[in-house]
DNA sequence: CCGCGAACGACAGTATCCTGTCGATCCGCA
DNA sequence: TGCGGATCGACAGGATACTGTCGTTCGCGG
């Protein structure tokens, strides 16, 4: 018996390993894009999020981070670089002394309408290119792995 | 005409970008699960990634950046990481002065054989609850998503 | 055979994310 | 009413990754 011979997996174990390869190396060029998607307007990938989800209602940072699956720390850090960027604001929550809400300014709503712009005309010609069917599959699986993974984790973590 | 309604993307579009959240997520959750794996063997996921590359025979820094997607950086201080805690070394390349080959020790197959085992057991379990099938097609259209995106990036960048 | 562009590693700086810990606040239940 | 667990923001520290720059080495073409 060779040394190095790798434990061998199921053939869906193996679909499974090589669909988290995909996603992995995928995440770095999702990312690349969405910097350079934000990058007119001043902003970054994580900035942009962050104005996404607290576009259409004030939010506190723990839901904001909730909402993209963050920890709260990384979108705490973000907003406040975009409160010292004048792109959003901490307003009082009256329902939650603690917990300030997070606001888009009208220069935020501005920075935020310019990266949508490009991204509507770059998801638009790549979806094309890919077609709908395959990508609402392929996004529905991903959702089942993302469901099993955090349930689940590893073991019994 | 309201002021913040978002500029509206073709179905395509949603579904593109629906998938873009979807990877974005899950990257998260899996980074996260690979580092569990890796915890018993005292490795984190970035280190298992680059051992596994080098698995199969002694590669440069760069080919092994290529073969991950990642920065030729990256890799560098990860490889010299491991160099440090006896995992791996570097070897002289007779074919390039510069590009020292990365080569695993016996400690580091020790370490990436138990990694590997928790993975299989991880990878078969929620490979079987997913189904191969589902799995491939999505890998499938993640690989065209990667290339596509790699190819065209943003807009004439 | 030589020179110049390409590839590589080294170094410095930056962005993003995570964990752990702490004190303040909130909320459900006794 | 009050207590204890849960949640929240603040702070500190660590891991990963990217960009840009520089000097070295490689290799191809004149």
């Amino acid at each position: 018996m060779s040394y190095d011979d790798p434990p061998s997996r199921t053939p869906a174990g193996d679909a499974f390993t090589a669909l988290v390869v995909q996603v992995l190396r995928l995440n770095g060029h999702l990312t690349a894009a969405g910097d350079a998607l934000a990058r007119p307007a001043g902003q970054t990938s994580a900035r942009w999020q962050v104005m996404g989800v607290v576009e259409h209602g004030p939010a506190t940072v723990a839901q904001v981070a909730r909402a993209l699956g963050l920890a709260r720390q990384s979108v705490q850090r973000i907003a406040d670089l975009l409160e010292g960027d004048g792109l959003a604001e901490f307003i009082p929550n009256p329902a939650d002394r603690r917990a300030a809400l997070l606001q888009l300014t009208v220069a935020g709503r501005a920075a935020l309408r310019t990266i949508q712009t490009a991204q509507r005309a770059w998801a638009d010609a790549l979806g094309a290119e890919i077609g709908e069917d395959a990508l609402r599959q392929a996004s529905e699986v991903l959702a089942r792995v993302a469901e099993v993974v955090a349930s689940r984790g590893y073991g019994e973590r």
